[in-house]
DNA sequence: TTAGTAATCGCAAACGGTTGCAATAACATT
DNA sequence: AATGTTATTGCAACCGTTTGCGATTACTAA
């Protein structure tokens, strides 16, 4: 797990204290599968397994800290928190489809233009680091036709 | 007030009862300031003004129907949500200045070609309808670099 | 290696928001 | 105007998330 180095140098080098907690919720979300982002209570649960005194409050905390380090990614998903390792090749967006709750990955520079028109026209600097939209995607879309066609 | 009229009539006409409780937040969204919009709690609180034994919970369901009904429209600001009554000019999103919560409007057709983009090259319809950014505004940009020359 | 100190933890209580349920009240019918 | 039906209410319990606090523990420096 190279992954981790980097992480656990920027805790060290910023003055936190390196907690098995810490360390057991960084693991957890190194090893996220399916688009690399978890849910908080999956990531609660899977600690706790491997730590049964593992608090929620503990779990957000963490979350919380590693986000501020740039350490990983929050994404709102529905009304839930996720969150993933942070793209070390740069930031991505996310589409979230509220039909299967699936996460796409949204390069950054379709955003671009959006951010530029903001700035030109209002002053405004939008936040766009860690931006979500919610929709249906194409499988879903295609999906719900169908479903409308057997009536 | 000839604002309410309309949202009545639209209440009634759906099969929904008139309550003195739902006639109460209509008209105190109605009569919001400043941008129009009102967090829930201020709401709230001006209802019990009016009728001590109102419920937040009933201030949360009816906002909820209304929004239903698209006599209101929700807006979420940081992490809470707003209510505002309906732009009956069409619809308009939001910039949420991070630093001073102050609410800017903004057309949609800032926002057309974004959705176009996400159609065009993913086939994701995005949930654009009530769309807020946050981000800084112009005056808190400038009044930070300000604070920043002093030091 | 041990002792000191401050960050971090686990717990419990609080937050904003939602939901189940029995009591109430708006409306339709007479 | 009195009645029955059922949507709506107020209450309390719950959800996911945050926060205050006293106990614990990672680190620093001797």
């Amino acid at each position: 797990m190279i992954k981790h180095e980097k992480a656990i140098e920027t805790l060290r080098r910023k003055g936190h204290r390196l907690t098995p907690q810490r360390l057991l919720v960084l693991s957890i979300i190194a090893g996220a599968s399916s688009g690399g982002h978890m849910g908080v209570d999956e990531v609660f649960q899977a600690a706790k397994k491997a730590y049964p005194y593992m608090d929620i409050a503990t779990v957000y905390r963490t979350l919380h800290l590693f986000k501020e380090l740039g350490v990983v990614t929050e994404v709102a998903i529905g009304d839930r928190l996720h969150f993933e390792l942070t793209d070390p090749d740069g930031h991505h967006h996310h589409m979230v489809c509220r039909a299967c709750n699936g996460a796409f990955n949204l390069s950054p520079h379709y955003l671009a233009e959006f951010r530029d028109t903001l700035n030109r026209e209002f002053g405004f600097e939008p936040d766009l680091e860690h931006f979500a939209v919610s929709g249906v995607c194409a499988k879903c879309q295609e999906a719900d036709a169908k479903t409308k066609e057997i009536r």
